[in-house]
DNA sequence: CCGGTTTCTGAAACCGGTTACATCCGACGG
DNA sequence: CCGTCGGATGTAACCGGTTTCAGAAACCGG
């Protein structure tokens, strides 16, 4: 069994209070006592348990992060932002998938009891709860989703970079554009499309077709390329994310159809692979959501709450190849 | 202020010991107190209090990973397994990223007090806080990493496949190659060189060089080709991890050196940007490490020890243009 | 109607810390 | 020589639950 304070005192012939006080640095310690008490910590191998002092300060030092799910590079990426950031302000973090599992709310307010602050990504957890949790006082931010009153929020430019993005399907030629991806279920792909479809009206002759997936992984992208081979082929498919672009260029080249010569293909986030695949994408700062998210939590757990902030995150198009030259 | 379990008491007008046992379905309580307790606690929104009784059952119903750094596909993907896992049995989930501070000791022992248990992979802390830890009565579980006495461990097999890797790239041609990373710095990389060395041995007119690299990402890579480049190129790269290989890669591209016609590359890991560069790689089932780890931990904290375990996951070597045809 | 069970409930100890407040002591000024 | 002050330390309440144990109430058969 670990040594509790009570047994250093007992050892330190000391009472508890005096061996919290050393522990903490406390002034008003005798020098000898200090020295004894700091013996038996020593001999006893003494840690402090974090359990007795959060119930006692009523803090955790600990915040969480929440997130739909953690494959694919760039959830892993903001998550890690986050935990590194976080790490750095002393706190450990504490992570919850939702996975869309139907227990995810109960998940949710389980964490936040073990937390002084969560940052709530995307799709993951009804609004409801969120505004019962921040009117008990919760410290909140959200990241890369839909600001609700009152809580601070983070997230990257979606508008700026999709007019870009549109702008330059566009002048290579690309009348026909397909969206890949359901914009219901992310809620960067709302602002995202609206955007695109802005552009595409100032264009005469353009048509935009929106076509749902299930998830946005590769192989949701394959299923939509597969379906447009069966039809006609727009000039462009411009996807939710980059996986689901890399899934609609497998399956186009698998098919024989020429990128960019036939068709366009586009994708977001530039991931890794996005490199290696000539995918033309936008880069999101994945590492910096997450860090500054953690940093914008912090300023909330100590400083209390303020005017709420929201900060938006620049993002850049970035031209390969799977969009001509 | 949160409702606590006397203040619900004091509202259904029993004591706190009957409010408890409501809460946990336990017998023995009439059923019109059952019922004035549970319209109490509804009425309070009342939720017990997780540090209270964390501090109370003397379990923390939280387990925790330790791993070196987040970023790159394989810790993610390892990551997502185990907490995919870890949630279905119930518990939340730590995560602490040592990122090779000089804290990560002080980091983990403060982790250790937050959690039932703990998988510690790679090179992350010193063999002795984990013996420190183990003899203390933590449950452990080592991932990727050395075994160390009494405890158990996971790992994917890195022999059979370094076996079978070599042994294709000898059969393509290839006498010279050059081993990219240090084996010192990565666990499993002892094994993997040891195997290529040895199934080397056995071919005639073989030469194996292993260079270091500080980590283990496209940069390195991409300066150990370009070291490689100024003086005679090897017959092949066989690197460290994917990221590396594809740091090698895109360095030789941009040199205008043909692979797999003047050299062979390949990876480890098999991450998604090794099937858009098609990358010979070595496929690690990265959430089954993970999600293994998770299991065995549980199994250590709720059955107790045993003899511990030592798992091997199996891998598969997978061929693609790198390496030749 | 009584003694013995059984069922239900509450008081209190406990988990391991922090901290407000009380107390004791020596030093100091008048 | 005494009252006062302040530094060092201990006492005990508190954080929010769980659980043991004992007592009260209800029920049983004789």
């Amino acid at each position: 069994m670990r040594p509790t304070i009570r047994d250093v005192a007992r050892h330190a012939g000391v009472s508890i209070a005096t061996v919290s006080r050393v522990m903490h640095q406390h002034e008003n310690v005798s020098e000898a006592t200090r020295e004894r008490v700091a013996r038996a910590v020593a001999e006893l191998e003494f840690t402090p348990s974090r359990l007795g002092r959060s119930l006692a300060e009523r803090r955790h030092a600990a915040n969480a992060i929440v997130f739909p799910d953690l494959s694919g590079p760039y959830y892993a990426e903001v998550v890690l932002g986050y935990e590194s950031v976080a790490a750095d302000l002393g706190r450990s973090v504490l992570i919850l998938s939702t996975h869309g599992r139907a227990a995810a709310p109960t998940m949710v307010e389980e964490m936040a009891d073990r937390c002084d602050g969560m940052v709530v990504m995307g799709r993951t957890v009804p609004d409801a709860l969120l505004e019962r949790l921040h009117a008990r006082g919760m410290p909140l931010v959200l990241l890369a989703r839909p600001q609700l009153a009152g809580i601070d929020s983070v997230k990257a430019d979606n508008t700026g970079s999709a007019e870009q993005l549109a702008a330059h399907v566009l002048a290579q030629g690309a009348r026909r554009l397909t969206l890949v991806g359901d914009p219901a279920m992310a809620p960067d792909l709302g602002e995202r499309w609206a955007a695109v479809g802005r552009v595409a009206a100032e264009q005469a002759g353009t048509t935009v077709t929106t076509v749902a997936t299930p998830v946005f992984d590769e192989a949701a992208g394959r299923a939509v390329a597969r379906t447009a081979l069966a039809g006609t082929l727009p000039d462009a498919f411009v996807c939710a994310n980059d996986e689901v672009a890399l899934g609609v260029l497998s399956a186009l080249g698998a098919a024989g159809v020429d990128v960019p010569g036939q068709v366009l293909v586009t994708g977001w986030d530039d991931i890794m692979a996005a490199r290696y695949a000539g995918l033309t994408t936008v880069r999101q700062p994945m590492r910096e959501l997450g860090g500054t998210a953690a940093r914008l939590l912090d300023e909330v757990i100590t400083a209390g709450r303020a005017e709420p902030r929201h900060v938006v995150l620049p993002t850049e198009l970035v031209v390969r190849t799977t969009s001509g030259a």
